[in-house]
DNA sequence: GTGAAAGCGCTAACAC
DNA sequence: GTGTTAGCGCTTTCAC
């Protein structure tokens, strides 16, 4: 058998349909197209007549005709950096979902930290294969890709990005609160030591670092502190750093991770080197992943809304789409967290 | 501003490239173009102009228009049960890499365990929207909707699904094997007594209890087992399951999960109850997923060698795609796993 | 109210 | 070697 092309078997076409019901191929677009004005204008009769006709034949248009005259693909396109990275993961579970229910379909890139892998991305779009696109979560260099597609006038909304040089509209979770709930948290404990590990070196999880910094200036000396950098944002980066911490001449009495895939590593590591968690240590992670609820023990975090972040970046995006007029003030939205309390942090221990 | 269509912002076509180049449409698609064959027949004087062209004006041909024309779209479909399963996020970031590095993309359909959906997946494939499609997990009901894409003679083979009814190209873990290893890795250790906790009803998951069960009854009484059935395969479920283990009357030492994230819940869950892992009891998991090496005690289980069974899958898929001869002994593939030996299993210990 | 015809961007059969 | 032409399946003027 050769390379022979593979041929639609018996794809049924609004000719077909049009055939059966003895009208033109027009009509049955103008009864089953998506232009509702021209519906108006069709009457009952044939309209029944050719819905009959292409029930029968089991008839529904091909959407990349329809695509190709410029109709909508029904396709939303989702660009992420992580696909395996459990928080990305349920979000885009979430979004899917979502995208579902409005009766579209999720195209999924995966940039897969390698920035000249985004260009590419962008062109799935560029060929308008997708109505919009999502980009979810921080593209280092990849900056440059979402920049040239701004460019382009494209409908394109971003999750979960931070701050960005590039004004591309962003829904987000408000950093800055969420840090201030884990340390006034930890405060309400009696912990006056902390460290915070950066997973990152760019984005949403790396600036969290930042508002850990200033949030912590504000008490003037009141409370010892400091930053390390740990390879990146997973378990694995986590687990290391914990390591670098025991080390630590001044011992911190709370960690705090940049996320909870990190803190995750941390727990394990504590566990590993004797430390108790939370009489020894206590840890605060930032997400609350599904998994942060099955730590041991469990894993106190801050809780970024995932339902309502998506809707409101498939929102903006379908309204982008439509090409309605979109408020300025949406440009970088932030969604306030929600703190999760749980085991992994306690009363501060004296030694 | 109303709701008018949104146009490509001069966008480049093939005709605009003829035109610079000083030579015709077919010529640019000839150079351009996919068709190999085609390209032989032309100077490379033209070659080298048109390309010269091309590049100026940044043209890249329309993917949409080349579908319509039956070419292939360089999609691929991915339909998966349940995105958010760490298993299947680890799997899905696997395969879209390594679809990304044949220069083809990713569509992500997610069913979401509702059956009716997976009909809807099905009509993507349907409409040529993509060159083929990999069913990931196994889907209850939605049997139906497979059912009938193989009808239509599609290119279509599936992953991690277990032995089904339906004669559909699948990919899978050998659960018997795998199995197999974690009991003789128990009996090894000296355990006497098991538990195995099923997280399906259905599919991979659930096939595993049936091979525990012939398993153990080679040992013709040797050993104590039974089995129970969790509400699902989740942490939450083997959360509950450990409760319900630890009422048992006779309890066991050694507890075996469906998959690790299940697992991860009967730790949890043993935490809670004070039972200590492995002395009181050993736990074991299957697939390895990420987070497995990060438990407290770390995960004893079974690795599913993911790199090779998405190769396996996608290399079939795109033999199916260009109507390539597939032997037939491919129907079924199972994968040898390996044991990964962490501390979640150990010496039984008499109380 | 409905039909005929043009054309979206591309490729392949057929010319020359 | 390269140009001309037809047409993928659909939508949308423009007729009547």
């Amino acid at each position: 058998m050769g390379k022979q092309k593979r041929k639609s078997p018996g794809k049924i076409t609004s000719k077909d349909v049009a055939e059966l019901a003895g009208v033109s191929q027009s009509t049955v677009s103008r009864v089953l197209g998506s232009n509702e004005d021209a519906k108006g204008f069709i009457s009952d009769e044939t309209t029944k007549r050719v819905k009959q006709a292409a029930k029968e034949l089991g008839y529904s248009p091909n959407p990349i005709a329809r695509a190709l005259r410029g109709q909508p693909t029904n396709l939303i396109g989702l660009v992420v950096r992580e696909i395996a990275d459990p928080f990305f993961a349920e979000l885009i579970e979430v979004l899917s979902i979502q995208i579902r229910n409005l009766g579209l379909n999720a195209v999924l890139g995966h940039a897969h930290s390698d920035p000249s892998q985004a260009l590419k991305m962008a062109h799935v779009l560029d060929s308008r294969q997708c109505d919009g696109v999502i980009f979810i979560g921080d593209f280092r260099d990849d900056e440059k890709a979402i920049k040239s597609i701004m460019m382009e006038n494209r409908p394109v909304v971003a999750l979960c990005r931070g701050r960005s040089l590039y004004t591309l509209p962003t829904i987000n979770v408000n950093n800055s609160i969420g840090i201030k709930m884990l340390i006034d948290h930890l405060i309400s404990l009696g912990h006056t030591s902390f460290v915070f590990i950066d997973g990152g070196w760019f984005g949403d999880i790396h600036e969290r670092r930042s508002f850990f910094l200033s949030e912590m200036a504000k008490y003037e000396g009141e409370f010892e502190y400091s930053w390390l950098q740990a390879s990146d944002n997973s378990a694995k980066g986590g687990y290391q750093a914990m390591h670098e911490v025991s080390k630590m001449s001044q011992k911190p009495t709370a960690v705090m991770a940049s996320d909870d895939g990190m803190a995750i590593g941390l727990l394990k590591a504590a566990s590993d080197l004797g430390i108790y968690v939370p009489e020894d240590i206590s840890v605060t992670g930032f997400d609350d992943i599904g998994s942060a609820a099955f730590t041991i023990p469990g894993l106190t975090t801050v809780k970024q809304p995932l339902e309502e972040m998506s809707k409101l970046a498939l929102d903006h995006l379908l309204k982008l789409i439509n090409m309605e007029a979109v408020p300025v003030h949406l440009e970088f939205t932030q969604i306030t967290p929600k703190l999760i309390i749980r085991g992994s942090t306690g009363p501060r221990k004296e030694n």
